[in-house]
DNA sequence: CTGTTAGCGCTTTCAC
DNA sequence: GTGAAAGCGCTAACAG
C-alpha cells in the first residue's frame, strides 16, 4: 500500500544504500538528492519505523507507564516529560495502568515488546518485580514521583517526608494540637507522607489518635469519606492534612456539603497545587511539587542510562518542594 | 540481547514455523507445547512486535493524537478510549500535540510511520490537510470531540449548538437579558458553542453587544482575562456563559479575585463538569458531556473502518448532553 | 559518493 | 502437525 524505499529506487534508478543514506542524513550528490526528494513527494513516501527499528535495534521511542492517565497531576508530568524527550528527538509511547497492578505488568511487557529504548514508570505497584521483563531485556528504567520498596532503579521524586514535616509547622506554630491526616495507603507517596506526618507529630510531642488517621486509596472517594468521618467525630480535629490532589479534592467536597467552614471550623493543608484550587474560598495551603524539574531530571537520567552508563548504581533523587500559602489555617 | 524465536528453536529442536504457530495460538502437540513453554520461561522470551508487525502489516496498536495531554477533559476521554480499545485487544500510542499545529502534523506522521492500525484524533487544527499522510497510507481515522471544517472523516462529538441553546434557557427563563459569553476562537468546539450562543440569543430576541463577546484561546488565561474584562464594564452583564473547562476555571479565578459574587452579582453557566467544580460555592450550572459513550462510539467506528468497511461515507455523530443544575443563577 | 549483499525476527506459504 | 524457505522494509558493512 504505502510506498517503500524500493519504489524510490525504481523511480530514481539509485540504489537502496544511497536512498537509505539520504534518509539518515548522509551526503548525497545534489542531483541525486533532488531526484530522491521528488520521488518521496510523488510517492508520499514515509519511513517504516518498524523495519528501521528491527535492524537498528533502536526505536527512538521511550515508553511511559502511568498509574492513572485521568489524574491532572500525572497529566502535567507527562506533558513535561514529553517536552524533554522531544527536545532530544525521542517520541513517547504512553500506556495507562488504570490503577491496576495486573494491567501494569501487562503494559510493561507491551512496552518491552514494542522495543522502546527506555521506560519512565509512575508505578501502581509497590514492589519492582513486575519490571523484570524490562530488566531482562536490558531496557533502562527510571521511576518518577513514586519509588518502590525494593528499588533497584533510578528514581526522581520529591522529599515527601521533609515536605510534609515543614508544611505541618504551619499548623503547629499556630497552636493546633488536634491534627488529623487523610492519606493513601496503597502507594508510595501516600505512605511516605503519612510516615512524615506521624514523625512530625511525634517530634512535636503531639498524639494522633487512631480515628484521626484516615488511610485509604489514592482517590477522590477516599478524601471524601475520610473528611466525612473526621467531621462526624465527637472530638473533631481542628486541622486536617490531605496528602494528595485527589484526596484534597474529595475532602473539600465533603467539607462543602457539611455545615462546617474553613478556616473557622477547621484548618486545612493540602498537596499538589493545581491552578484550580485557587478558585476555592478559602485558599488552601498547598505543598507544590517542582513538576518540570522532576520531569527534566528523570529524562536526563534515563537518557544517560540509555547512552550506556549502566555501571553506576541506581540513584534516588529527592527534590525540594514549595509551600503555597493561603488563608485556610486559623490561629488558635 | 533478548531471546528470539531462534533460541527457542535451538533449545526445543522444533522448527520456526511450529514455534510461530504456537505463539499465534495454533494447534501444537501437547508434548511440543510443553517444550516451547519451558523454553520461553527459561529464556525470558518475549515476542518482538517490530518484527511481527513488519511481516503482518498490523500492529494491533491505535494511535491517539491529543491536543493537550494536561487537560483533565481529554484525560478522561483518553481513559475511556483506552479501556474500549483494550477490550478489543488493542494498545494505544498517545502523542501530545501541546496545542501546536506544527507539532500535531509531525506527530501524525510519527504515528503513521509507527504503522498504527488506526488513529483517534482530538485535533488542534481546524482543517484536515495535516491528516493526509494517514489518508495516503490508508490508515483509518476517527475524530473525537472536535470536528474539522473540511471534515472527510468519521467524527464523534456532542451536539454543541443544541447543548448551548438548551442550557441558555436557564438564563433566559429567569429574565436575564444582558448575557455575555467567553469562548475559544481557535478550535472547533469553542466556535460551535459561540455560534450556538449567538443563535440562541437571536432567537430570544436578545442583543449581544461586542464587548459581551469574549473570544480567545482554549485556556485558563482566556477565561481569566475574559471575566476580568466583563466585570470591569460600566454596563456589566448579569449572566455569563463559559464555553469549556479551562475557560470556566479561569473565569472563576477572576471572579474570585474580584469583589463580585455569584449568583448575587452575576449568574454563571459553565461547560465540562469535572468533579472538582462541585467543591465550589456556588455550584455552577454545567453542561456535562457523555465521555464514555463518546469514547466507545469513536472506538466502535474506528474498528469498523479498520475492519475494512471503507466504502461507507464518513459520518458525523452528535450525542446529547445533560445539564448539571446548581445555584449559580439568580432570577431577575 | 554509490552499489551489492546480507540479515534484523518474525510469519507464511507449501510440501511432507 | 511440522519443517524448509522466502520475504516484510530497512540499514550496514564492504567494495568499488
Amino acid at each position: 500500500m504505502s510506498a517503500t524505499i524500493r519504489d524510490i529506487k525504481e523511480q530514481t534508478g539509485l540504489s537502496l544504500a544511497t536512498i537509505s543514506k539520504y534518509l539518515n542524513g548522509g551526503n548525497v550528490l545534489p542531483e541525486n538528492r533532488q531526484k530522491i526528494e521528488k520521488a518521496i513527494k510523488d510517492l508520499h513516501y514515509e519511513v517504516n519505523e518498524l523495519a528501521r527499528g528491527l535492524v537498528t535495534n533502536k526505536t527512538r521511542t521511550v515508553g511511559i507507564l502511568v498509574y492513572n492517565i485521568t489524574s491532572p497531576f500525572s497529566g502535567m508530568l507527562l506533558h513535561h516529560v514529553g517536552e524533554a524527550l522531544r527536545k532530544e528527538g525521542y517520541g513517547m509511547l504512553i500506556v495507562d495502568s488504570c490503577e491496576d497492578e495486573e494491567l501494569e505488568a501487562k503494559n510493561l511487557k507491551y512496552l518491552v515488546n514494542k522495543k522502546v529504548d527506555g521506560i519512565v514508570v509512575l508505578p501502581v505497584s509497590s514492589r519492582g518485580n513486575f519490571l523484570n521483563p524490562a530488566k531482562n531485556a536490558n531496557v533502562p528504567i527510571v521511576l518518577l514521583d513514586r519509588s518502590l520498596n525494593d528499588a533497584q532503579y533510578d528514581c526522581v521524586r520529591i522529599d515527601n517526608r521533609k515536605a510534609v514535616c515543614s508544611a505541618l509547622k504551619e499548623f503547629i506554630s499556630r497552636n493546633h494540637k488536634k491534627i488529623a491526616v487523610i492519606a493513601s495507603d496503597t502507594e508510595y507517596t501516600g505512605r511516605e507522607r503519612f510516615y512524615g506526618f506521624m514523625d512530625a507529630m511525634r517530634d512535636a510531642g503531639l498524639d494522633v489518635p487512631a480515628n484521626y488517621q484516615m488511610r485509604g486509596t489514592h482517590s477522590i472517594a477516599s478524601g471524601y469519606s475520610g473528611m466525612k468521618k473526621l467531621l462526624s467525630l465527637k472530638d473533631r480535629p481542628t486541622a486536617v492534612f490531605m496528602s494528595n490532589y485527589e484526596i484534597t479534592l474529595g475532602a473539600m467536597l465533603a467539607l462543602n456539603e457539611s455545615d462546617y467552614r474553613s478556616p473557622d471550623d477547621i484548618s486545612l493543608l493540602g498537596f499538589d497545587d493545581q491552578l484550580f484550587f485557587h478558585v476555592l474560598q478559602p485558599q488552601v495551603y498547598m505543598v507544590e511539587q517542582p513538576l518540570k524539574a522532576m520531569s527534566d531530571k528523570a529524562v536526563e537520567l534515563l537518557l544517560r542510562r540509555m547512552g550506556g552508563d549502566v555501571d553506576e548504581d541506581p540513584m534516588e533523587i529527592a527534590l525540594g518542594t514549595k509551600l503555597q500559602t493561603g488563608n485556610s489555617i486559623k490561629t488558635l
